[in-house]
DNA sequence: TCGCCATGGTTACGATTGCAACCAATTCCT
DNA sequence: AGGAATTGGTTGCAATCGTAACCATGGCGA
């Protein structure tokens, strides 16, 4: 009996993993998107800056995943927006360290809750067991995935 | 003291998951797209009709949690590629009824154990307790955040 | 110091996407 | 029976995205 080989999708991670992220993280746009008018990319470089305070657009990238088109057109919209201030840097003239404004830092301020709470929320609806179990084996695949 | 809040951005729930997400997604998508060029819809299209025989796009599209004119594009590009034929059901002619042709169905098969090889080989750099970790926990948050 | 490669950042362009509008066929309601 | 609402599926359009090309500046070796 050599049977066809199948592929249960429902199973396979890579699909399991997409479908939750496109899941969580469109429930979550929804949260700041309705109330700030944030896309993703704002978003994050808004809360990449509100966390480590003056960057530059590389290092933002960097660390939050972002190709470096992204970040700089997602810094241009916040900039407009008057969240976030520009300032030439004297030593390496290519370079622009960005700071958050007063009102960014507001917004920013603003999020952080908003942004726990969603987190929250979300692991308050499975056992502790489980959530310990979500963030071991979570860490464990960002070794696996993230490194060498 | 009264620390201004902070996000940090990398213990953040939904940031991981994009962020995993996106790694193993290109990478798993290099496997198949260099091999097939197949764009991901269009993967994904193939991938179910394969599993379970003949499908309606709306059964495609409800089984793999895709958008409907996402598999609208990916059936018109495969039938193209003449791995899938639509025929028309009799009882609503609204519906098309589609299934893999002998070609399609060739690389649906090829295709099963790149899946699985690359599956299991990103499983194999955990360690079997954090594994059984990671797919406990993902049942759960599926659990929490697919359902109701 | 001069030329070459690397780096920070922006922009042009093609491809992909989702939303909404649409067409055709069916079902529901009276 | 016949119009209204629903469903299966496609297409137009505007927005988003990544690749590659680009500009400006800086670092480095000869």
């Amino acid at each position: 009996m050599t049977d066809r080989p199948t592929l249960a999708l429902e199973h396979f991670l890579p699909y399991r993993l997409t479908r939750l992220t496109d899941a969580i993280s469109r429930d979550f746009s929804q949260a700041y998107r309705a109330r700030l008018g944030l896309t993703r990319p704002e978003w994050r470089t808004l809360a990449t800056i509100g966390q480590f305070g003056m960057m530059t657009a590389t290092e933002i990238g960097a660390h939050s995943s972002m190709h470096k088109t992204k970040v700089s057109r997602a810094v241009a919209a916040l900039e407009t927006r008057r969240w976030l201030v520009r300032t030439p840097d004297p030593q390496d003239r290519r370079v622009e360290r960005l700071t958050l404004s007063k009102t960014g830092q507001k917004a920013y301020e603003d999020m952080v809750p908003v942004a726990h709470g969603f987190e929250t929320k979300l692991l308050a609806r499975m056992k502790p067991k489980e959530r310990a179990a979500l963030l071991e084996g979570l860490a464990a695949l960002e070794r696996a995935v993230l490194t060498d």
